[in-house]
RNA sequence: GCCGUUGUGGCGGAAUUGGCAGACGCGCUGGACUCAAAAUCCAGUGGUGGCAACACCGUGUGGGUUCGACUCCCACCGACGGCACCA
């Protein structure tokens, strides 16, 4: 009978879960293996194709590793918060809580249709107050060594987001819109949690290093982190004794060439330096900027403004009085806030100086002032002592001058910033903070954690139109009285939807625990995770925060590594049929469950593994799709007659025919799985496949390891074929098979006959033919002596089992 | 503009250390089976020329190193992703 798609691959589902075949414990005995995915946000769209695809990956190498005798763990879970289902709530009246399980509900059932080797039993759910009791744990924690924090700072402002406005972190800010919908974002200052991700800049940045992630990644986080090293430099203001300016240069050696200085427009000190006549002007500018979106400020950034504030800065270094200017092309928020201004140097500056008719000095050699800034290298003029020396010489110089005569010192910046951590949002992390009548704040004590988010009506969830949360709604909820009659009110923030992806990892080993957000044990064996697979589109926000959180859980002791991903792989993208990203205005988009119904789960499976290597973005085929489906066809054909039965000629008789090619099977599979190469091993099971057509005979026991070789791709009819074969053991857990390698060993090799190297003829000669042999047979080549008459031979380059060159002319 | 990734048949993609370019699959062509079709099995399939043996061309473009380059080096072009006044 043909291969049943659906009653194989229902029977094994069932079989998995009634034996809880895929459920860990801890073996101290076995080496550990931890592959796992990025959670998913369980959308009321349900599972797309590129889903499986990453899961697919770390299903076959967690059932490749348990065939290795790891003890596996592979889970899955929800990151649940977030806002879809708090505006579904808004619109219908729902509560976001049922809406999530829901959605969490037709998530797990697709995800199971799929046949991954999940232990269900450790799944978790970022909006289950048993779990995010242990994030608001972690803030607490935080709060206490003082790297969360309360302040009134700059923020991204999006007023026009649905549901009255919302503050977000800056990493979620794209060409000053925000990421989600594309709402236009302004800077200003509000009160915000924010977590002092910057106490971690340099670890985040060095430990970079010795991960096994991907370089593009890396990379981004390394530019992300932004560290440069120049110095900072004092400038007394001229006529008041007790100010000064602070400000950060990578180029200290061009000190001579400054001709103004800038401070941001926020700067503090641009109020009490403003001469008198200069005020209304410096307003006016203050004014005009503070209207401006992000964008707008990004748009305008070729046309550079400014104001003068009629103050001058004292150049330590030659006591030259340079006019102190603020303009927004200086950010309040890197450095100091304030720069020395090098118009012969520094292209910004060079635009300024046009604009406002600033003198452009120029202090290095090469380049024209006249035309444009110069940012290369070249000796120094103009520069006193350190007229004659490069770039490199004349940093480290003008610094020792710095240090000697305390007007400045090296420095090194991060364009990293602290993590704006509160969002105006009912269906997230309450933050378990209680404001108290007389100004003082304090935690939510631990005991009474999770602090749980309140039932709110529909009316209760409507924006409060003061950029406050919902929860400023929640009357009852809101308000706590201490035994000494103290009054309070509780936050009304919530966390933002990377809390519970930062850490959730850690929750997977020991899900139900009480006590701890894991059991010491447990984690000691278990970390950290050895696959992590999941979008690029992560690179620096989940990554980056998962990391801060992991190593400020090291230095509390909690974990036992520095970082939580040792090695991460980034699935390219499933590109519809057109090449082009599935979307629905396109009409490109596939859906799973209509391939899984159609074809089988194992069909996908390999169609997405075979497409090309995980890494790439590919596009989606009906016919390879198709193409797949009938492979595994011929896989069940080849074993399994009409009438459902093993065919005759599977026997134990071994005639030796596949000998080979079963071995080499076993090798390059075995290789292949071990470096994620799923497309090359399935090309090669093919091959095995089409060689076992022509065989005679098909020995029992290479049918038996074939079947283990596709088991982790293909695993239900993997599965049927193996107790079709009266296999009694566990598939799942069957020792991988091992290849001969002697069965492997050639003894002859087919050497290659090149003319200048072109090849002119072939032979197949015993592996131990030498070089003089090799040239004698070479020479006699019919072909070979048709090609070099006429020509003198100059050279002869022999390499025994490979090739013969015979250079001539 | 800067950083990263990438470029191979009609299509998806292979190619260990510099040593036969195009494995495997899709598509296409032919054959077998069938009254016929589908399915299946077998064979062929980079381009040009040739009945053929074979020859020439061919891994984004232009150079270079080498007996020999998809692979190494230099310059450039295109695609994709990220950053974007960070002093």
């Amino acid at each position: 009978m043909a291969y049943n798609h659906q009653e194989v691959e229902t029977k094994w589902q069932k079989f998995w879960d009634d034996n809880h075949t895929f459920e860990v414990t801890e073996d101290t005995n076995k080496p550990k293996y931890y592959a796992m995915d990025m959670f998913p946000y369980p959308s009321g769209q349900g599972l797309h194709v590129g889903h499986p695809e990453g899961y697919t990956a770390t299903d076959i190498m967690s059932r490749y590793k348990r065939a290795q005798g790891f003890n596996v763990l592979h889970p899955m879970g929800w990151d649940a918060f977030g806002l879809p289902a708090e505006q579904y709530a808004i619109k219908t009246g729902n509560n976001p809580a049922e809406f999530t399980n829901q959605n969490i509900e037709v998530f797990k059932k697709q995800v199971k249709s799929l046949g991954f080797s999940i232990d269900w039993s450790r799944e978790i759910n970022t909006t289950d107050p048993e779990f995010y009791k242990w994030s608001q744990w972690i803030f607490e924690k935080l709060y206490e060594k003082g790297l969360a924090y309360e302040d009134e700072m700059m923020v991204n402002w999006a007023p026009d987001f649905p549901g009255g406005g919302i503050v977000v972190a800056n990493e979620e800010v794209i060409n000053g819109k925000t990421e989600r919908g594309g709402y236009d974002v302004y800077r200003v200052p509000m009160k915000q949690w924010v977590l002092k991700i910057t106490a971690y800049a340099e670890r985040l940045l060095s430990d970079l290093d010795d991960l096994d992630w991907p370089e593009a990644i890396k990379e981004q986080q390394r530019n992300w982190i932004g560290k440069s090293t120049g110095a900072s430099v004092f400038f007394d203001v001229a006529g008041s004794k007790d100010k000064q300016v602070e400000v950060y240069t990578t180029r200290p050696d061009t000190l001579f060439g400054a001709a103004y200085m800038v401070l941001a427009p926020e700067h503090d000190l641009v109020d009490q330096i403003t001469t008198p006549e200069q005020q209304a002007a410096v307003k006016a500018y203050k004014e005009q900027i503070a209207t401006k979106s992000d964008l707008e400020r990004t748009d305008l950034n070729k046309d550079k403004t400014g104001a003068f504030t009629g103050a001058y800065g004292v150049n330590p270094i030659n006591g030259e009085q340079l006019p102190i200017w603020i303009a927004d092309y200086v950010l309040s928020s890197y450095g100091t806030g304030a720069i020395m201004a090098v118009p012969a140097h520094d292209e910004r500056d060079y635009d300024f100086a046009k604009k406002f008719d600033l003198p452009i000095r120029p202090v290095i050699e090469g380049g024209d002032v006249t035309q444009a800034a110069y940012t290369g290298d070249g000796l120094h003029i103009n520069s006193d002592f350190l007229n004659g020396k490069n770039k490199a010489d004349a940093i480290a110089e003008t610094i020792t001058w710095l240090e000697e005569h305390e007007k400045g010192h090296e420095q090194v910046n991060y364009r990293l910033r602290d993590w704006i951590f509160s969002r105006q949002r009912y269906w997230g992390e309450p933050i378990p903070v209680i404001h108290w009548e007389d100004g003082t704040k304090s935690l939510v004590p631990e005991n009474e954690l999770p602090l749980r988010l309140p039932h709110l009506t529909q009316d209760q969830l409507k924006p409060t139109g003061n950029g406050e949360s919902p929860l400023a709604n929640a009357t009852e909820w809101l308000k706590v009285t201490r035994e000494d009659g103290m009054k309070g009110r509780r936050e009304t923030n919530t966390m933002p939807q990377w809390a519970g992806s930062s850490w959730y990892f850690l929750r997977y080993v020991d899900p139900h625990n009480n006590e701890a957000l894991a059991s010491k044990d447990k984690l000691d064996y278990w970390m950290n995770v050895d696959l992590y697979v999941g979008g690029a589109e992560h690179a620096v926000l989940h990554l980056l925060y998962a990391r801060f959180w992991h190593k400020f859980l090291y230095d509390l002791g909690v974990v036992p590594t520095k970082e939580p991903f040792q090695k991460l792989v980034n699935q390219g993208m499933i590109l519809g049929e057109n090449h082009e990203k599935m979307s629905k205005s396109k009409g490109n988009v596939v859906n799973p469950d209509d391939i899984v119904s159609t074809y089988g789960a194992d069909t996908l499976r390999v169609y997405e593994m075979f497409m090309g290597p995980l890494t790439q973005s590919k596009p989606w085929s009906e016919e390879g799709i198709s193409g797949s489906r009938r492979w595994l066809d011929r896989v069940w054909r080849l074993l399994i007659d009409d009438e459902d039965r093993l065919r005759d000629h599977v026997t134990t008789v071994n005639t030796g025919e596949l000998d080979k090619i079963y071995h080499q099977t076993v090798k390059k599979v075995t290789d292949d799985l071990e470096n994620m190469r799923f497309n090359t091993a399935i090309s090669q099971l093919m091959v095995f496949v089409n060689e076992a057509y022509k065989a005679e005979a098909l020995p029992v026991q290479y049918m038996n390891g074939f079947i283990q070789l596709l088991a982790p791709i293909a695993p239900h009819i993997a599965q049927e074929l193996w107790s079709k074969l009266d296999n009694s053991d566990d598939l799942s857990y069957a020792a991988w098979p091992k290849y001969d390698a002697s069965q492997l060993v050639e003894d002859t090799a087919e050497i290659v006959f090149q003319v200048n190297g072109k090849v002119r003829g072939r032979m197949t000669v015993p592996l131990d033919a030498d070089r003089e042999q090799l040239i004698a047979l070479a020479e006699a080549d019919e072909n070979v002596q048709k090609s070099i008459e006429g020509l003198s031979v100059r050279k002869i380059i022999a390499i025994p089992g490979k090739i013969v060159n015979i250079v001539a002319n």
